[in-house]
DNA sequence: ATCGGCTCGCGCAA
DNA sequence: TGCGCGAAGCCGAT
């Protein structure tokens, strides 16, 4: 951008509206995506340009009572990391406002008097709904900075990816351009703030309660929102978690996930940031390269779908064709079991694992990542149209999850009905489309383990 | 316990 | 145009 020295990748930089700068009182940042202050490229690009242009910075957070399937779980959770990164903005002497309310309306005012406007990027429809109309309504500088996803998935890929084999080398050779340390510049202009707008501190149970819709859902004991948190839960994992990533991790009666997902999931920790610290240790290769496959080949293979695939919630676009057109065929077929909603949803089937499975989800807000394979897989096998079964599964993953409507999710629940998946040998109800059963989890793992841990929950 | 086959489409080499 | 190869699993043969 002329005239702005950056530090920040060109790549994770995309100008929708250039300078001529307008005359403005201050920058904005637009935080919606990447809610924290550490590893924020965004944050940094846009005190750049505060310095640059000698303007104060403020960074805007707007709270919408409505975000599609989101309930008093997810707001809770996401508040309590809004709180922290607030009290580290005010630290930095950096201006922190949040606004309840229609999401394009409110920052449509709050960059009335801004010479520019700088945003995180989001790859679902909405967030790039709201995107499209800030930047059209906007007559300043727009730039949006991509920052929670270590390659930009444009320059990751130029298309959607068919499976994950296709995207590993795209992504793996090109790691090592995108994973240079952020460091916020000094803010230049604190001490020109005439006064910084003192906000009362964020109370995350008592503003989630006043400003959502949907209060069916409790929030988790299990898990706080916070990049305190999100950070602590790192260290533990490298310290105790990691050496043994590649052996424990799929064993869901073992503890050897990061659970990092949902913290990823609002952008309380930055992927790079996560890749720097485990490529830093000295775990066993094996279990750094396990890891980087989740936390990179598999997330981003997420991104690249949703990015590139416009139909990524619905059955017709996000299922391959290969696979709608074997399960069309199988749709006859008898189903030893079929369940409502409400029996899915209350883990009242026949299956203790599946049962399980579902309570983990409920009662912790996370399903252990192998159980979510089996746990939709079931579903799939369990109800009448394959269409329903992916609502299902979207809806109830969703409501529960920490991580619901991420790009994972939708992934999942995709990868269920065979995208980035292949054919395999045709069987009744599946078809040509991976089966799973219990007899595998019995096989692989002292499964009951696994049913008695959920039940003490 | 371990191994190959299952089955289709992608992507590179000719 | 042809062909090698994947892939977060299952199943049957050894």
């Amino acid at each position: 951008m002329p005239g702005i020295h950056t530090a920040i990748h060109k790549d994770r930089l995309r100008h929708w509206i250039a300078p001529p700068i307008k005359p403005g009182k201050y920058v904005l940042y637009w935080m919606q995506q990447a809610q924290r202050v550490a590893y924020n490229h965004a944050l940094a690009h846009a005190v750049e340009i505060s310095n640059t242009l000698c303007l104060p910075l403020v960074v805007g957070f707007v709270l919408t009572s409505d975000f599609p399937d989101a309930n008093l779980r997810h707001y809770v959770f996401m508040l309590e990391g809004i709180a922290q990164t607030q009290s580290q903005l005010g630290k930095l002497g950096i201006s922190f406002v949040l606004k309840v309310g229609d999401m394009v309306e409110e920052v449509f005012k709050l960059s009335r008097d801004a010479a520019w406007v700088v945003a995180d990027v989001g790859y679902l429809r909405i967030q790039r709904q709201w995107r499209a109309q800030v930047a059209n309504a906007l007559k300043c500088p727009y730039t949006e900075v991509e920052t929670d996803v270590t390659v930009p998935v444009a320059a990751a890929a130029a298309k959607e990816a068919s499976a994950a084999r296709t995207l590993r080398p795209l992504l793996m050779n090109k790691l090592g351009d995108y994973l240079d340390p952020v460091v916020l510049p000094e803010y230049r202009m604190r001490q020109t703030i005439p006064k910084t707008p003192h906000l009362d501190s964020i109370d995350p149970i008592k503003l989630a309660d006043r400003v959502v819709t949907n209060k069916n859902i409790s929030p988790v004991n299990y898990y706080h929102g916070g990049p305190a948190e999100a950070r602590q839960r790192l260290k533990k994992f490298i310290s105790q978690g990691l050496a043994a990533y590649h052996v424990l991790s799929r064993d869901p009666t073992k503890h050897g996930q990061s659970d990092l997902s949902p913290y990823l999931h609002f952008g309380q920790i930055s992927p790079v940031e996560i890749v720097r610290e485990i490529q830093a240790t000295e775990a066993p290769p094996a279990a750094k390269k396990a890891f980087i496959e989740q936390m990179v080949v598999r997330r981003e293979l997420a991104v690249n779908f949703v990015y590139y695939n416009p139909g990524y919630d619905m059955y017709e676009q996000a299922v391959p064709h290969w696979a709608q057109k074997t399960l069309a065929e199988h749709i006859q077929d008898p189903r030893p079991y079929i369940y409502t909603w409400d029996q899915l949803e209350q883990g009242n089937t026949h299956d203790p694992y599946w049962n399980a499975a579902q309570m983990e989800m409920v009662k912790t807000g996370k399903m252990h990542n192998y159980m979510r394979m089996y746990w939709g897989k079931k579903i799939m096998e369990w109800t009448r149209t394959p269409q329903e079964a992916h609502e299902i599964i979207l809806a109830l993953n969703n409501r529960y999850e920490l991580d619901g409507r991420d790009p994972n999710g939708f992934t999942g629940a995709a990868w269920c009905f065979g995208r980035h998946d292949r054919p395999w040998q045709e069987r009744a109800i599946f078809g040509k489309v991976r089966y799973m059963n219990a007899e595998g989890l019995k096989r692989k793992f002292r499964i009951n383990e696994y049913v008695q841990r959920i039940q003490t929950l």
